[in-house]
DNA sequence: CTGCTTTCTAAACGTATGTTTTAAACGATA
DNA sequence: TATCGTTTAAAACATACGTTTAGAAAGCAG
């Protein structure tokens, strides 16, 4: 039941791997379909074809890897609650934290297999009119909230509507790192390098640890 | 040497607000010069009369509202810095991010005067393509370099480079805040609401100060 | 009023957009 | 080989875009 020609299913996968990058550069009224179609060297028609109209396209570059992406997340914390129960302890912000953002900053380092464009394309999603977009942003909520109690266990002063602030501004540590890094040069007169994966996620997650 | 018509100057001026808030709300591609010619009530010839292009528009909106912007940031810096004189001490972290975050922060908040709609305006604009907007990211990049003394001053065991990143996480706490305010209550299931301007202030300072 | 500059209007220009249509090329199956 | 569903291709569609043009309307100076 299989068919498949001169590119085959290719076709569709390199559609959408041309789109993450370009999405992830650009806005989505920005990037056309036909930038798009050329880029990937497809017809014109093929993003109508396979996705049935651009904003489709766009969800799929969403889908394609949403799912993988959260999973790493929970892996981390999964990870960290097991060594923690085994160690008697709770576990601890910083535990948390580095689940959370380890994924997308390993994930920003990794130019090869364009799980970089996701990332970018995902910090991007973000600021797309919240009326087409609202779906893509629900799914990193439910992964969010599965740390809510774990914040909750290791500092029960808190509630629960300082831990969500907190998130929030995790978060935006997160989207700008992942927005600028490459200006990150720029902003300081090239007293910043770029660093290595592990340097920038160690500095974030100091920093996001210090404000909780 | 004044010319005046029905609405005049204020053609001009209904245009930089009408186009300060659809940019605020759309990236530069999305929003048509059609949507904003007949949101303010001009002839759509009218941005390339005053502005002389799309492009044009987008600067002035950036260029009419910087300056004070800024301004107002270094009033604080220097009140502050004028304070700890008279005090006979260094200027404090909470009072450099105070003064950093503080006007953003409640002009965000000042839907009247436009000034919200131009706060959001600036975070989008950072997102845009580099090569066009860099000269918008200059000036506030000036002026946090001002900052960086002080911190230096009453942190000495942080480099240039430790500062930076920090100054750069600060921005991601703020941008972030600016670009998803209204949606804090949705990624908390309401937990959070959207409080007052100097609640919201306090919380980000109080963040971003553990984080130095 | 007469000149002159500025502001506003309506229409058109050329191009770029997302999408649809039509048909050809192809791979597997029978 | 003939057939069927799938994929690719080229062209056209209708609309939306930023910009330009030509001229009318309006304000000021003399």
């Amino acid at each position: 039941m299989k068919y498949k020609k001169s590119a085959g299913q290719n076709a569709k996968e390199r559609i959408l791997d041309v789109s993450e990058k370009l999405f992830a550069e650009g806005s989505f009224a920005s990037v056309s379909v036909r930038t798009v179609t050329s880029a990937a060297n497809v017809n014109l028609s093929a993003v109508n074809y396979y996705f049935g109209s651009k904003k489709g396209l766009f969800q799929a570059v969403y889908v394609r890897r949403a799912t993988l992406m959260n999973h790493e997340r929970l892996g981390l914390l999964q990870k960290a609650v097991g060594k923690a129960q085994q160690e008697g302890r709770a576990v601890s912000v910083r535990e948390l934290i580095n689940a959370m953002l380890t994924p997308p900053i390993f994930w920003l380092y990794e130019e090869e297999k364009g799980l970089s464009g996701y990332i970018r394309f995902l910090a991007r999603a973000y600021l797309e009119a919240a009326s087409d977009m609202e779906n893509v942003l629900s799914q990193e909520v439910d992964v969010f909230d599965k740390f809510v109690p774990y914040f909750q266990e290791v500092n029960p002063s808190l509630t629960v509507e300082d831990i969500y602030w907190r998130i929030h501004f995790i978060m935006g540590v997160m989207h700008h790192t992942i927005n600028h890094l490459d200006r990150i040069g720029l902003l300081s007169h090239t007293a910043c390098s770029v660093e290595t994966r592990e340097q920038t996620r160690d500095r974030m997650v100091a920093f996001c640890c210090e404000g909780f």
